[in-house]
DNA sequence: TTGAAAGCGCTAACAA
DNA sequence: TTGTTAGCGCTTTCAA
């Protein structure tokens, strides 16, 4: 059961090993018969192409790498199946790392990959500083950022834009009447969490809408929990809004669950706005309106950046993907 | 910015290279002042060892492959997860490969990673003839199937003892006071459900409880679809029971929301009982108490399974894991 | 303790 | 159209 090499393929063909090479590779220097009769030995002798030495000289290993902060995270593990399926589409394999939310782990992934030779990189960020964190690597390996709005020039990435996401959120709230809401989860360091709290601010401004903010504090991510939190304190004195709109749907989760243990009825008593569109809230208990980020979209672009930045050199680029409304039950017409 | 090599360091260090391969992989042959005064080199340099190079000639990749039905699958992305974490431990990267639980993908992405040399598969089938599918590959890389029973010698696996499951979730029924109740999703074709459904049924005759079948006859999956049709022609005719066993969360996920739909409240009207704890479940509004499969564990035994056949030829193995009852609300005492 | 050199399985340039 | 051959960057004998 010893692996087959294209040596062993030659002799039994009875051509030069560089036949069987051109053979499998569909080159067009070699002649018909040869070729079928090489592909056939090649078949019956259950002949598998050895990927590590043909990378070794091609100098590509068709892999993209894929360091994320987690695989189970609802949003990303949408992500990454959709970046395996754009990649496939390729011809090119996934090599998914996780960084478990840690920058030091982050970057040894990163590394890691490097040494590995990927033909790409695909970062779904640990945190805010990810990129700072791994801009010490000069490398010519096209690496690009998903999820995360970055400063113009820092780096390659891909993301929603923001701020007509949060646009399209406060709009669908003005157009269920709603004149009084609530922005939960607003938060410092993050460029993206700023982009759409100020374009909350924007939209509210221009249709004369009454905000407020329940900023969060928390260091940690947007989870439920600090959803949770940040609800329950709005819940114990509330200031009049119809709606609370949260900057993402675990912080919209978390308010959910406060809502329900303080009575609150969603969305008679109050309504629910959520932003990412994560599993979770289609759920038929949950049923959460929310602002979509198209997952596949998104893949794909990260993918055709990574890809076109191997060709085409290493300029920055990045990609914006438009968001859009998925409305279920959390929202009620005023 | 051209990939630095070991020779060229061998050339700033006045050394051969051979001298810089053993300062890097920690050789005992060489003086410690030499290597210190490498590896500094190497540093500064900002070398990255070429694995692709080192993987030609040490016959390994310190890759483990994984074929998956799902990337985006709750409890799959919480497994792959869990591989990960654990193949890290001992020195492992993971390159993911989507099958979409689609037969011939599944063999093709099998085949793939074989060509790719990895030191080792586990696969989380897409099917229930996924080991027969694959099969046909005689290699000498170690293959460990995850999450579903196989015949014995079949093929190595790694599952939870379904039996003890079903067991403990009756158990807890019967504790909770039940003594009839339905058992919903039994399927054909599949080990796994049926090892589940014998085990309720042989704990039901134990215990001396009344157990009816609603059985799963879509050709699918056990979705929350197939559990919302199979409890909604329950509810329109309900037998009696006082608790539904559902063979799996999505298909608890649908009965739930058939029984909201008709008016039957959870846990007053009728208790429901998973099985797996996805990570829905645990959502405040869903409060689902089910069999736990303890996921981490599996995946910690797929690559000991995995890793160990590697050095000790392919027996085939396996190993049981003990799934354990997770308490939420879903259930009441009667 | 170090160096020289073979070779892992393959591709691609060059010859024939 | 096919064969010969030189590497790709590294590890690992074998010699020194």
């Amino acid at each position: 059961m010893e692996k087959v090499t294209i040596k062993e393929i030659a002799k039994v063909a009875n051509v030069s090993y560089a036949t069987v090479s051109r053979a499998l590779s569909g080159s067009p220097e070699i002649g018909d018969a040869t070729r079928e009769r090489i592909l056939k030995i090649c078949d019956e002798m259950k002949y598998i192409p050895d990927s590590v030495a043909r990378s070794m000289v091609r100098k590509r290993t068709d892999i993209i790498g894929v360091v994320t902060a987690s695989i189970n995270n609802p949003f990303m593990s949408e992500l990454i199946e959709a970046i395996e399926v754009a990649a496939r589409e390729r011809g090119y394999n996934l090599m998914v790392c996780n960084s478990s939310y840690d920058l030091e782990l982050e970057k040894r992934q990163f590394s890691l990959l490097l040494g590995r030779r990927v033909d790409g990189i695909i970062v779904i960020p640990a945190g805010h500083d990810t990129a700072k964190n791994l801009s010490g690597y000069e490398t010519d390996v096209p690496v690009v950022y998903v999820s995360e709005n970055l400063q113009d020039g820092e780096a390659s990435y891909v993301a929603i834009d923001n701020a007509a996401g949060a646009r399209i959120g406060v709009e669908y709230l003005y157009k269920m009447g709603h004149r009084n809401i609530l922005y939960l989860g607003r938060r410092e360091g993050s460029l993206t969490h700023s982009l759409r709290a100020d374009g909350v601010i924007k939209a509210c401004s221009e249709l004369g809408m009454n905000v407020s903010f329940k900023d969060n504090l928390s260091s940690g991510k947007s989870s439920m929990d600090a959803g949770y939190q940040l609800a329950k304190e709005y819940f114990a004195s509330p200031a009049g809004a119809t709606a609370i709109f949260c900057a993402t749907d675990s912080l919209a989760l978390g308010a959910m669950h406060a809502a329900d243990e303080a009575g609150v009825r969603i969305p008679d008593d109050i309504s629910i706005l959520g932003f990412d569109n994560i599993s979770f809230t289609s759920l038929p208990r949950i049923g959460m309106t929310t602002v979509e980020q198209p997952k596949a979209e998104m893949a794909q672009a990260a993918i055709d950046l990574v890809l076109s930045e191997r060709t085409e050199g290493d300029q920055k680029n990045s990609r914006s993907i438009k968001p859009r409304l998925v409305e279920r039950t959390s929202c009620r017409r005023i």
